[in-house]
RNA sequence: GGAGAGAUGGCUGAGUGGUCGAAAGCGCUCCCCUGCUAAGGGAGUAUACGUUAAUAGCGUAUCGAGGGUUCGAAUCCCUCUCUCUCCGCCA
């Protein structure tokens, strides 16, 4: 959410800012319709007033033994009018807060300006794609030949877009969701959280997930309104959900494994192959609560932890920075890492790190406190992945196989996987 | 799954439908007195929103949440959530 003080105090900078989204704020019927809203609100706020003042005399009346009657006579229609008044202020107020909920948050200044991802920028590379004897085969076929993925009986069970990994491919997925989780918080000061992987509304709403995007996620169909998390970083920055923290504790630093879950809605023929774009994949997040002042650093570091993984990892990769028209509703500022992947000869995502400022903050009340006796303040948060553990698999199988079907296992996973040194093909039985 | 108890300000804990935003104690802040391994006295001590130059006043709301009854609800009624205890069942 916007702060609405800003909203009110410069309609016409916020809907410039939003403008590089591609995001129309009608800044004239917003104010419009915040001055009807205040009216209201005095309106209602009078009424009570009277009221108050009223039932405060008959109570004195009755107390002193005099008798009300005339005093309740006074009052018989002031129910009638404050129930209109309230009403009329309760659907302003339900009109504005869906406005101002809908709005997303303001770009930095040095978010490139561009209306989708073709306008991405890239800002590094690491490592260099491996140029190849023969023709490098995709994820797909590697894992045929491994005997290590079955799309075919993924789809037997939970239908399209689900994988099965079996033998030496499951177990290779977790030594590196092991592997981001040791480096995290062995090196880079994250905590280790585990989480719910079920969430309720107001914990999607925090985070920005609703009310805009409910056909994103999976939502559970029984008494409880339930979503199946799209990623960790739901549940675990709202840990600090109406907190007050010291500033002394500041920064937070989480890390946590986590299965996701997207609907893909809208995604039809995208990525259809493979392990790509899936219903349920494995992620390791990381997310930072940082004093306002330290977000725009932290968002630097955070980058930096990801980007340590595809090092260590030998896996090449470039760094951009989100156009305007790309970037998502919550963030202010966004960088993507690409991972090489020799089978599709392209960069794809494999990481996405965000400042969202006080966006999702505000919307949970995460608050800290700088001294004592102080105001609090809303902290900023920022998450990334660390990495999307899933098309990690697929960027190890493609980027370390050789002719003969052989996957070489990247130096810093063998301790992970009792030193073995590579996956081997399975004549098929 | 069954049975019961509870939820009040930073904490503990009162509260009869009527000056209750809420007693008292603790804690904290300031002042006075006093003087030194102290004690005593006094005042103050929530948050949000509106109004405003104002973190001054004033107003409104908030006693787990949401409804209802009433001129008036912390107090009565309904629904829900959470916490605790016991039993059962499990990982």
């Amino acid at each position: 959410m916007i702060d609405p003080k800003l909203l009110r105090s410069d309609p016409a900078g916020v809907a410039a800012n939003l403008a590089r989204r591609g995001f129309s704020f009608d800044a004239d019927a917003f104010s419009k319709l915040d001055a009807e809203r205040k009216a209201l609100q005095v309106e209602v706020e009078a009424l009570r007033k009277q009221r108050n003042d009223s039932a405060k005399q008959i109570g004195q009346a009755k107390a002193r033994g005099e008798d009300p009657a005339p005093l309740l006579a006074a009052v018989q229609n002031l129910g009638d009018s404050l129930d209109t008044a309230s009403q009329r202020l309760d659907s302003a107020q339900a009109e504005l807060s869906a406005l101002v909920e809908g709005m997303p948050n303001l770009l930095y200044d040095d978010v490139p300006d561009g209306p989708d991802e073709s306008a991405n920028v890239e800002i590094r590379r690491n490592g260099e794609p491996a140029t190849f004897a023969f023709e490098p085969r995709d994820h797909v076929e590697i894992g045929e030949a491994l005997r290590g993925i079955d799309f075919e009986a993924a789809a037997g069970i939970s239908g399209s877009r689900f994988s099965v990994l079996r033998g030496g491919v499951a177990r290779l997925q977790r030594a590196l969701i092991q592997f981001m989780l040791d480096l995290h918080t062995n090196e880079h000061g994250y905590e280790e959280v585990y989480v719910p992987y079920l969430v309720e509304p107001h914990a999607m709403h925090g985070t920005g997930q609703l009310p805009k995007f409910a056909a994103d996620s999976f939502r559970t169909d029984g008494e409880r309104e339930l979503y199946l998390i799209p990623t960790a970083e739901v549940p675990v920055t709202n840990l600090a959900r109406g907190a007050i923290l010291d500033a002394a504790d500041l920064p937070l630093k989480f890390v946590a494994h986590t299965p996701c879950f997207r609907s893909e809605a809208g995604s039809y023929g995208r990525d259809t192959r493979g392990m790509i774009r899936q219903h349920q994949f494995e992620k390791v997040e990381m997310v930072q609560l940082v004093m306002p002042e330290d977000s725009a650093d932290a968002l630097e570091s955070l980058t930096g932890h990801a980007e340590t993984v595809l090092k260590r990892l030998e896996l090449p990769y470039r760094v951009v920075t989100l156009a305007s028209g790309d970037v998502g509703f919550s963030a202010a500022k966004t960088y993507d890492l690409e991972v090489w992947l020799p089978g599709q000869s392209a960069y794809r995502e494999i990481s996405s790190c965000s400042n969202f400022t006080s966006f999702q903050a505000r919307r949970m009340q995460a608050r800290f406190r700088r001294r004592d006796g102080e105001k609090p303040e809303l902290v900023h948060t920022l998450n990334g992945s660390g990495l999307a553990a899933g098309r990690c698999l697929v960027a190890v199988l493609e980027n370390f196989q050789s002719a003969d079907g052989t996957v070489a296992i990247p130096d810093a996973l063998r301790p992970y996987l009792g030193g073995q040194s590579a996956l081997k093909p399975q004549s098929s039985a």
